[in-house]
DNA sequence: GCCAACGTTGGC
DNA sequence: GCCAACGTTGGC
């Protein structure tokens, strides 16, 4: 997935809205989400949470022009809810996108570097909204067939929530999806290019755990 | 920079 | 609406 940080954190959702919208919203929550940890702050009017997982590029690569580079410590360092994702531009990935409530957690993957891996966490701040940095023709991820009258993309907004002591690399969670292990049934295991994943209660609290042993073996 | 996997497009 | 060709993702 790529990411850029040139939409205006001020972006918001305008009245247009996305027209799908309320198609994707719709759906019922995920069943295989049982009860939340207690890892987080605000959950969902219904006390549920879900759990995601989102890619971007920590290493350099221009994109129309533009350094699309975005790691951990670059989102950890912004003050303002931060918009994910101007360049989404897959819709297994925006439909992941538009599922995603206020309050639900997230994970933070590096892709397309050295050490791919999942290297922290954060937060959905707000729900969706249309990403009108698609209508921009200097913006990374521009896509003139996304007309303003009726945006095709979506973006939602994050916060910083954590950076594990030491990241869980593709290798290591390779090998916990194997037949019968804890992630046997990931998401972003079994469709590797989707940069948008679903993830569940159970595979978020073994992670959570795996994270956190390593930060006391430290 | 190679290329496998897989999503998207467009001809029919 | 099938499916071959094409384009993209992302690990290596």
């Amino acid at each position: 997935m790529r990411r850029s940080t040139r939409q205006p954190a001020t972006a918001k959702p305008t009245a247009v809205a996305d027209k799908a919208a309320a198609s994707t919203t719709a759906k019922p929550r995920e069943n295989g989400n049982a009860v939340a940890p207690d890892l987080g702050t605000a959950t969902g009017e219904d006390g549920e949470r879900n759990y995601w997982l989102l890619k971007a590029e920590p290493e350099s690569r221009f994109e129309n022009g533009v350094d699309v580079r975005f790691s951990i410590d670059d989102l950890a360092a912004k003050t303002e809810p931060e918009p994910w994702d101007a360049g989404i531009r897959a819709y297994a990935a925006r439909n992941n996108l538009r599922a995603m409530k206020k309050g639900d957690l997230a994970f933070f993957y590096h892709s397309n570097c050295k050490e791919p891996g999942i290297v922290g966490t954060m937060e959905i701040v707000q729900e969706h909204s249309p990403d009108l940095s698609a209508h921009d023709p200097d913006a990374p991820y521009y896509d003139p067939k996304s007309k303003p009258s009726d945006p095709k993309w979506s973006v939602v907004h994050v916060k910083f929530r954590s950076k594990f002591a030491a990241q869980i690399g593709l290798k290591e969670l390779r090998e916990l999806g194997g037949p019968g292990r804890p992630l046997e049934n990931m998401q972003m295991l079994k469709q590797s290019r989707l940069s948008v994943s679903k993830v569940n209660a159970a595979e978020w609290e073994y992670l959570s755990g795996v994270a956190e042993a390593r930060a006391s073996e430290k």
